[in-house]
DNA sequence: GTCGCTGCAAAGTATTTGCATAGCC
DNA sequence: GGCTATGCAAATACTTTGCAGCGAC
């Protein structure tokens, strides 16, 4: 169980030439474990309860190495703080204007002629973001 | 020309019950000139040439207010700042990882199953943003 | 004349950077 | 032991807020 999500951190890393420290495991642990996209801070604080010390620079470095990884995905939701994402799989996401609040959506979304027309332009995409914008459930009844 | 554009941002705003000022008309009127997506940051300098005094604090809350007239779309294409785009039709954007440039895409994205997904859960969305990550021609070249 | 809008100044927050130290390989 | 990653501190950048005066209606 956790071992495995260890290992697979450490094979991920050690490809790509980092180095394996306590602070990239606890925090790829925290990931897995939330399951759910976050804030950097969010993320901080969570693991900074089982490793004292973590600092908030670190997070970022190791955010945006994981990204580069392809073991998270950046969402840019339109609140205050990025969001990262543990799900790499394709999925959308539903911001409220009112409240900020984020959900996954589980469902596809054809970019295909996008990805077309950027290839077009000489552009190589690797990944589409797809964010809803309105009211959520709570939003609206209030 | 310019006098229609004028007018059809009056008409807005007095629709929505907001007052018609000197400020609001230039910032529309840079805003269809650019015909593209810009910064706040952009918006203002191009703005203060020809109205010496305008303040970003304005700036941030006229467009949010065009916002919610629907004048304008905000993009949130992940770089530093939020961009502002006049173009109020579906069209997909595309940001490189490298240099952070953002252009359009001439394309549209079916997301007519995410829409379905928000309002199984109760949710209204109201716009979907499309953004494609990857590297621009310049960026793959050098 | 009223009330909303603007400008100024300042604060708040998210994120990045520089540098010395610690620790993985 | 070399070289990367971390922690600390500070800096930067974007955006928002409070308040007093101006101006649209």
């Amino acid at each position: 169980m956790s071992a495995t999500v260890d290992q697979r951190l450490a094979d991920a890393l050690r490809a790509g030439g980092h180095r394996v420290t306590s602070q990239r495991l606890v925090l790829y642990r925290v990931l897995e474990e939330l399951g759910r996209h976050a804030s950097a801070e969010e993320i901080a604080r969570v693991s900074a309860e089982r490793l004292p010390g973590l600092s908030l620079p670190t997070v970022y470095a190791t955010l945006e190495l994981f990204e580069g990884l392809g073991l998270l995905q950046r969402v840019d939701a339109g609140g205050p703080a990025t969001l990262f994402d543990p799900r790499t799989d394709p999925h959308a996401h539903f911001a409220c204007r009112r409240c900020g609040a984020v959900t996954d959506l589980d469902a596809a979304v054809d970019a295909a002629a996008a990805e077309a027309a950027a290839r077009a332009g000489g552009a190589e995409p690797d990944h589409v973001e797809v964010v809803l914008r309105g009211l959520c459930a709570d939003c609206r009844a209030s």
